[in-house]
DNA sequence: CTGTTAGCGCCTTCAT
DNA sequence: ATGAAGGCGCTAACAG
């Protein structure tokens, strides 16, 4: 037997009541005499009422829909953000509802567009690179709007991140301080992922600042990944270039690095050392600890989250927070 | 200047047709002149109109949500899975809502009724495992339910999925054909994952089949991680036991038990073989490519969203997709 | 092929 | 502290 569904009359009916009385005591808004609440929510709980999520917003013109448009699943880097994301979401009634671009500016514009459609609370998306429509949507929704990742620019309300050109330089100083000369670099394709080209920024400054300077580059045409670094590594050695460290876009290119120095039987840090960027959990498994940059991906998706929510109207002055970095020793460089 | 956000009642004005005729245009529902939808295209696009998707919901009774129930998001496999979910979601106007239960059904009946409370157009959640009041609220909402994964028992509507019995039985075979007599097991935690436990059991079966049976076996406490198969083998092999394989719970594991061989100078697969389960990128990327079975978790999340949305009337006969898995042979086993 | 008429279930405003 | 009235923006059902 299918029983009509609930809905906030059937409540108010048996707990005599006004509609009204209800939906005060399920937002908890306004005053209401103890008696009467609890009259409300036993009548909630024998009817198993669960509230009409879209009639709500569609009343209030506000959804409990926080949306999140990320560029990659691929990469365990964003999962984490949304985990964190989650995190922080626990115990509100949000919900986030997701969007995926591929690092492609357009599908982000449409996601924005697709995702203002639900009128959420907030949205969330990452970098300050979107397309002009996509700015101008965001920035008049008067909804809250956090730009994740990245704090090396102004962004249209808040942003949570680590600034990647800081961390260039500390691998640059880190390198160079343990007495590395001759560096190199092992990329991906920064046209997508502008952080990784800002880290690369970085690294070039902090070593002109010792008066160093990459040795020599490669950058993989496609995507980072495990694979990629080991190939990629094989094809800067196999030019014979001499270089005794190896910066890396990030972890899966480095933990792809290592793999090569394990089959090629090159002795890592003594012949070659070799760092990272994000600390991910691989690296730290391998028989010797990447030395690597710590991201802090969680904090960045909780921390965005519980700033959102902390003061929804959006405050009149954008916000930067700073998550940071840590540097991992590793054994590794 | 914030202008009003246009509504329908503003394109039919511009377009000089009913509201009806728009929301048909836009639903591409009924037959319209050519003419018409032109006419109503082009207001549209002059004004920027975004239908407002939660009055659509609610006068609808159905919104274009889709509910998805994830247990982790710590490990890659599931946001794998979400990628094909997006990847069958794409060209559609449907949207992912998602939650997360950390394996807790408890977490997942409350995420059942959050999500249903957004009238979706389908749910997907993982495995069989429900508590019986999630049960019964998936059974009797009339929308489409999908349960990813497995396929080892009857779904409430549909099943995407592999039988990780028959792959632990695979597992067997393999080992059992490569001449291993001497197999342990090391795995995780299997109160929360109960696939793995199938796995188990399935591999146990086979080697019955082959009249052997596991020689030694360790499980870690916790979660998989990389890190916990790396000290889990370490553990099982400095109780001095006699083995010639070591069967994973799945690749992180084994990856990690290839980083313990590593590092404490094991030849693998001489002296000791190692397989594992997913087929996870980093595994192929080791020095020696893992022997593992390949999960296509990519295809099971697709797979299970192209199913659902072809027929949006919940069937009524429950259907199981298996979507396989293969060996990859590797060169750990 | 197009228009008219009623809501969907809830929240906001105003009243008491 | 509670109730009454109206409407959020859209779609469904029925005309024509």
């Amino acid at each position: 037997m299918q029983a009509e569904t609930p809905t906030l009359t059937h409540v108010a009916r048996l707990a005599n009541v006004s509609e009204n009385t209800v939906s005060r005591v399920i937002r908890n808004k306004g005053s209401i005499a103890e008696e009467t609440r609890k009259r409300v929510l036993d009548a909630i709980g024998a009817l198993g009422y669960v509230p009409n999520r879209a009639a709500g917003s569609l009343a209030s013109s506000a959804s409990l829909i926080i949306g999140v448009i990320l560029p990659s699943l691929s990469n365990i880097v964003f999962p984490e953000v949304l985990r964190g994301i989650h995190a922080g979401l626990s115990g509100t009634p949000y919900q986030p509802m997701i969007g995926v671009t591929d690092y492609d500016p357009d599908k982000e514009q449409q996601l924005v567009s697709s995702l203002l459609a639900w009128q959420p609370t907030a949205l969330i998306t990452t970098g300050f690179e979107h397309t002009n429509t996509a700015r101008r949507m965001l920035e008049n929704s008067r909804i809250r709007i956090a730009e994740l990742m990245d704090i090396d620019s102004t962004p249209i309300d808040l942003a949570v991140g680590l600034s990647h050109r800081a961390a260039g330089r500390a691998t640059a100083e880190h390198l160079a301080q343990r007495g590395y000369t001759r560096i190199g670099y092992v990329g991906h394709d920064w046209v997508a992922d502008r952080r990784a080209r800002a880290r690369y920024d970085g690294l070039c400054e902090g070593l002109q600042a010792r008066g160093l300077s990459l040795v020599v580059e490669t950058r993989h045409e496609g995507g980072s990944s495990t694979l990629a670094g080991r190939d990629t590594l094989a094809a800067l050695l196999a030019d014979g270039a001499a270089v005794d460290a190896v910066a890396f876009s990030n972890d899966d290119m480095a933990v792809g690095g290592f793999m090569h120095c394990l089959s090629a039987g090159i002795d890592v840090p003594e012949r070659l050392a070799l760092f990272g960027f994000n600390g991910l959990e691989i690296g730290q498994a391998l028989p010797k600890p990447l030395s690597t940059i710590l991201s802090n991906r969680f904090l960045i998706g909780k921390t965005a989250v519980e700033a959102l929510l902390e003061s929804v109207p959006r405050p009149p002055e954008p916000e930067i927070i700073d998550t940071g970095f840590s540097i991992i020793e590793g054994a590794t460089a």
